[in-house]
DNA sequence: AAAAGCATTCGAAAGTATTCAAAAGCGAGA
DNA sequence: TCTCGCTTTTGAATACTTTCGAATGCTTTT
């Protein structure tokens, strides 16, 4: 096989990548009849640009040591806006607080940036959420239990429900799948939203974590209205004229 | 299967550490067709990644996760025993069975072996045990509740123990700290062993875990005595005489 | 205490990377 | 067509990595 220029020797050598994971350099010469000086500087090219890792021998697709766990869609898109969010949530906290925290992606971004300063108990559904605060041995973490769901790796049912009548806290940090000016806070699924909705019976204040795409958008289990929540948290792709709404519903809104 | 270069050696070590937790240099020498010297240069330098933890003639899994301290000293030693001790519990499964597991690096070994046939209902209070079980649509899991402690993380309390109250299964997988002839089983915590009686009594069968390093010791929170139980599954650093001893008071005693 | 198993170090051999100057290719203009 | 100026490719020399077995020391088991 030989190739004519630069640019179709790439994409032989990307296209190879894609189908087997890897390739070395001594294979590349020979398919693509160059020599082995060339390969390299093609090698180091495609890597510069990081398509690809190198390595002795030859390349790979992808890092090998950034051995990715299937971290689900949701949980890589917005991360960013999610930290974010989750670092000015975090700051709300104060030292002997007791707080839910609900289950999803943000929620976790919350989890992962609390730095506890004194004593701090926290209440949850959420595995994910659970694990990253047992590290603090200044919280006293309260998992809720019943039967597990595999997509949120959190708790619903009635037997997280009754555990929530003895507490009570101060604040409730919120993840939903949709908020709508009218129809209120909605995630997608309806245990869920049930567990949701308990959870705000039992605290003082209730504090919504949101990226500013789920504003206009309707899950299919309502929690709660506008009118319910304290506090709202996103990032600044919120339009002027919702964040108007929300505040003219009396509901304090923290743009990251 | 043969490997070229390093890169995929490395990403082969993880992906193996990602899915058994524990890895051998022997096993890796044959599946990875090179010598032991390379294996341990590889699992060297993977170490000081912190991408594992070495241990004599293997490696165990660095999780971010499941970061706290307790567990991980414990679960360096003796992976190898806990991890056929694992297959073999895991072997007792049947289709449409319900289970509960109990909490320590034993029964999480299990977790990891489990790969269930047809459909699964499991209990457990151990967060590490619930999130490796997710993995699987069929599996039902059934989260304990109630205060976690850090160095098992699993729960303890009675909020679990109300929940266990509403279930019957067939088998409870127990890991224990000490079985001893006289004194019976024993766990460092008593919480713990408060709730491993409460599973006792909602199953029919009991199977423990408990690698031969376990018996004659005697933690301090007792469980219940030896009549009380069904089958051990334990190493082959048992004495004979144990053995023995154990099988006169009716235990079937495993051997892997 | 001995034996067995595992880890570390070392130098040799093979394989791979880099550099550099020479050669080859290529388009533009005479 | 030929040459000029440019980039791309190349082989050769050199430098670096990787792998391995053997020797030696360490840990665990018997």
């Amino acid at each position: 096989m030989s190739m004519i220029n630069i640019a179709e020797r790439h994409k032989f050598i990307l296209d190879k990548l894609a189908e087997k994971g890897y390739v070395n350099v001594i294979d590349l010469c020979r398919e693509l009849d160059v020599s082995g000086v060339t390969i390299r500087k093609d090698l180091k090219l495609l890597e510069d640009k990081s398509l690809l890792f190198r390595s002795h021998g030859g390349a790979t697709i992808n890092n090998p040591y950034t051995n990715d766990k299937p971290v689900n869609e949701k949980e890589k898109i917005r991360w960013q806006e999610k930290y974010n969010i989750g670092q000015a949530a975090a700051a709300l906290i104060a030292p002997n607080d007791a707080v839910i925290i609900a289950s999803g992606t943000s929620v976790l971004a919350l989890a992962k940036n609390i730095h506890p300063k004194g004593h701090l108990t926290v209440i949850t559904g959420a595995l994910n959420v659970a694990l990253e605060l047992l590290r603090w041995p200044e919280i006293e973490v309260i998992q809720l239990g019943g039967q597990l769901r595999s997509s949120s790796s959190s708790v619903t049912g009635p037997y997280a429900e009754k555990i929530l009548e003895d507490f009570s806290c101060s604040k409730l940090f919120l993840g939903v799948d949709g908020i709508d000016l009218e129809f209120g806070l909605t995630t997608s699924n309806i245990n869920e939203a049930h567990l949701n909705q308990k959870m705000i019976a039992t605290v003082q204040k209730i504090i919504v974590l949101a990226d500013s795409s789920k504003f206009g958008k309707r899950g299919f289990g309502r929690i709660c209205g506008l009118e319910d929540i304290d506090e709202i948290i996103t990032d600044n792709g919120i339009s002027a004229h919702t964040v108007k709404a929300l505040e003219d519903t009396g509901i304090k809104v923290t743009i990251v």
